[in-house]
DNA sequence: GATTGAATAGAATATATATTCCATTTCCTC
DNA sequence: GAGGAAATGGAATATATATTCTATTCAATC
């Protein structure tokens, strides 16, 4: 008789759930896919909501949470609970302070941001195309010279690139447009041009896009919508939708995938 | 006999919750000041466990919540409960999911960088010094021009900065290092140098903060820890500390108090 | 196709938790 | 300082929810 210790921890649950999954009856099945899809929901809901939810009786989701190690559904429930406190201190107390200073005033527009920053985060998180950002990552971890583009808001993204491809030892060049010198003619056979632009979207880097398609040459593109004229060019396109405070765009969402982007590009070349 | 509508959303119960707190005796009092700071915690606990506390009886949490308007604290807590799923529909299992994809794979380390990103932003909201900041916004506001200085990873919100000024018509320059020529001599009395640097620290950005102090321009320092050689000089200092991955710090926090700071500035300009 | 063991559904029960009630105290008003 | 209204504490009750139990179904083995 095996006597399994409960995960002490979401992660350690998300591990035991893979474990023991395959080997599971029919109803414990359909209450473990439904929770691996819902872990979200476990922390406010009721045995009988997510029983309910998975297509089981109430007493079927109990077997299956003693089967993973616990006493029962409140002590499973005990531990997304907590997990969920110490993710959310008071972070939504402060932010409510912040806000509190009044409409137009520094700090209430700096918890407009946050905000703004937190749900693009979210959003980037649910809408990431993993099979894509693979693809762009074997891309440039081939090429021999990665080259980057983005002009005015885009340009901050293209400089943090610079900056991680320089400190990881990768080669590339920065198009930065100084003094209209152009560098188009830099790029050679097998590179790969990271092309960076949202609406209204710069022709400067639409244009060096093109050229680099017509020359045989892959481009990895980081773009918002999907009527977005780089997709039409047969690139490694990228989605990011950043949700917007007044006129003014954050950031967040688009940096934290181009770091990512570099860094696994990083991770690969070396592993070479 | 008035009978007021409960509050139908977090931010009407926020305000209903300012409007009666003078009027409550001693305990309800207490359990208004005690639902203030503790907002968070109540989709997730009991009677019993917020009335201890706010150090009263369960009884007298009831009536505070039917004060509010609502039915009793079960109402109360739906509230709660809905505004939390709403918020995070299902983040964390799309986060989990990314996850899973395996420990180096490009997936998994984005998540890793939304991750950090979130909760850097958290920590900025609950670190922020509202009057350094409203201090800062005050000097930048009043600059004829703003110069704007940040190398290597400070760079990107160098940039960022610069285009947003420029969106908004206030005059602003970059100091780029670009061909090492140099730009100090165009601070002009009155002006103001925004220098983003973290450590390690950049000397040619200490350098042009050092040389602004000397002149007396005012400075606004963006940097990490209180030990940062450019608080030293007497400037407006606003503290942001990223949350790091591996040695790659993301710069989402960072970047939304910038932005803050120069919507903040534009609106202060504009309203004069 | 009978036998046996596991798996399941649904009802019965236990427990935790919210809610109400009322006696007692506290704080005003005259 | 007496009277009354409001506020409070604590126990009693109601309700929601978790948990267990048992009869029945299902599936595998011989």
């Amino acid at each position: 008789m095996k006597k399994p210790a409960a995960p002490a921890s979401v992660d350690e649950f998300q591990e035991r759930l893979v474990q023991i999954a395959d080997t599971l009856p029919k109803r414990l099945r359909q209450c473990a896919d439904f929770v691996a899809h819902n872990t979200d929901k476990i922390a406010l809901s009721t045995v009988a909501e997510l029983a309910a939810g998975a297509g089981v009786q109430p007493s079927a989701f109990m077997r299956f949470c003693q089967l993973l190690g616990f006493a029962g559904f409140s002590d499973m429930q005990r531990l997304f609970r907590d997990s969920y406190g110490q993710r959310w201190p008071d972070y939504a107390t402060r932010l409510d302070n912040l806000r509190s200073e009044g409409g137009q005033s520094p700090a209430a527009l700096l918890a407009e941001f946050i905000e703004a920053g937190r749900l693009s985060l979210e959003r980037l998180a649910s809408t990431v195309d993993s099979e894509a950002l693979d693809a762009a990552v074997a891309a440039l971890a081939a090429a021999p010279t990665i080259h980057v583009m983005g002009m005015r808001r885009a340009f901050p993204v293209a400089t943090y690139l610079s900056y991680a491809f320089e400190k990881m030892d990768i080669p590339s060049i920065l198009h930065d447009g100084v003094g209209k010198l152009g560098r188009r003619h830099a790029i050679r056979p097998g590179d790969v041009v990271i092309a960076i632009s949202f609406a209204p979207y710069t022709q400067e880097t639409i244009d060096l896009a093109v050229y680099a398609r017509e020359r045989g040459n892959e481009v990895v593109a980081i773009t918002d919508t999907v009527t977005s004229p780089l997709r039409r060019l047969g690139v490694h396109a990228l989605n990011v939708s950043e949700v917007d405070v007044g006129s003014f765009r954050a950031l967040s969402a688009t940096l934290s995938l181009a770091i990512a982007l570099a860094v696994a590009v990083g991770a690969t070349r070396q592993s070479r």
